[in-house]
DNA sequence: TGCTTATATAAGTACATTATTATATAATGA
DNA sequence: TCATTATATAATAATGTACTTATATAAGCA
């Protein structure tokens, strides 16, 4: 695959977002599947409102997307974004999550948000 | 090659170093050539401890290496650090800087520092 | 409709980051 | 040795970031 240029504001932007490793996390969660706002706040036992202002930078810079399915907002990549590539690089050079969601699975919280 | 996987706290800190627009320049710089202070105060146009400071933060973090030659301090890239090909990566996304390398040039300022 | 659950937004606060100004250190050369 | 040039460091001020608490919105259900 060929080089995707962008421009230096949008790289220093992406890669500002992703150097928070909140986000940075997210990412490599949401690359392996995607999540509502209340498994991310089990994940990273913060509150709901730290989770979702952190989403909505990823959302702001077209990282990722949102879709409602009832009352839950699930989060996934968008695979759309200029930056993806990038992105994609990025995050294959960090460590697994798998552990993450198998935590969130064993305790019953991974996909249905009770 | 294989992926070297660093940690969640090593890849975030490079992400953010690499957030800034100045320190992602100045990466993409010292990949052409190694470059001293003063080219650097001269191509960013801003102040001489602005630029040490980021230079700084660079070498704390393994980027980047110094070497003096006389009264100049050339930086170069850390090809030895742990990040180097997660580096490496990220900036073949960000446009050339040639341009600036070659003002310089123009200016007669280039390796010189008069 | 009113209650509950999920999520977003707003306001405030604490902390981190970046730049500036002033000063220190280090090398060179008269 | 003294003056000059290159660079680093310290202190400070301005700005930005990420959390918390409180509140708003939106969907589902009794």
């Amino acid at each position: 695959m060929t080089q995707r240029i962008n421009s230096m504001e949008d790289i220093s932007l992406t890669l500002k977002l992703l150097g928070d490793k909140t986000r940075l996390t997210i990412m490599k969660l949401l690359d392996k599947q995607e999540c509502c706002v209340c498994e991310l706040v089990e994940i990273f036992k913060t509150s709901q409102p730290a989770i979702s202002q952190h989403l909505r930078k990823l959302k702001d810079a077209g990282l990722i997307k949102e879709n409602r399915k009832s009352q839950w907002i699930f989060y996934s990549i968008n695979t759309d974004s200029r930056q993806w590539q990038l992105v994609q690089e990025l995050i294959s050079h960090v460590p697994s999550v798998d552990h993450l969601l198998e935590e969130l699975k064993v305790k019953g919280l991974r996909m249905t948000c009770n």
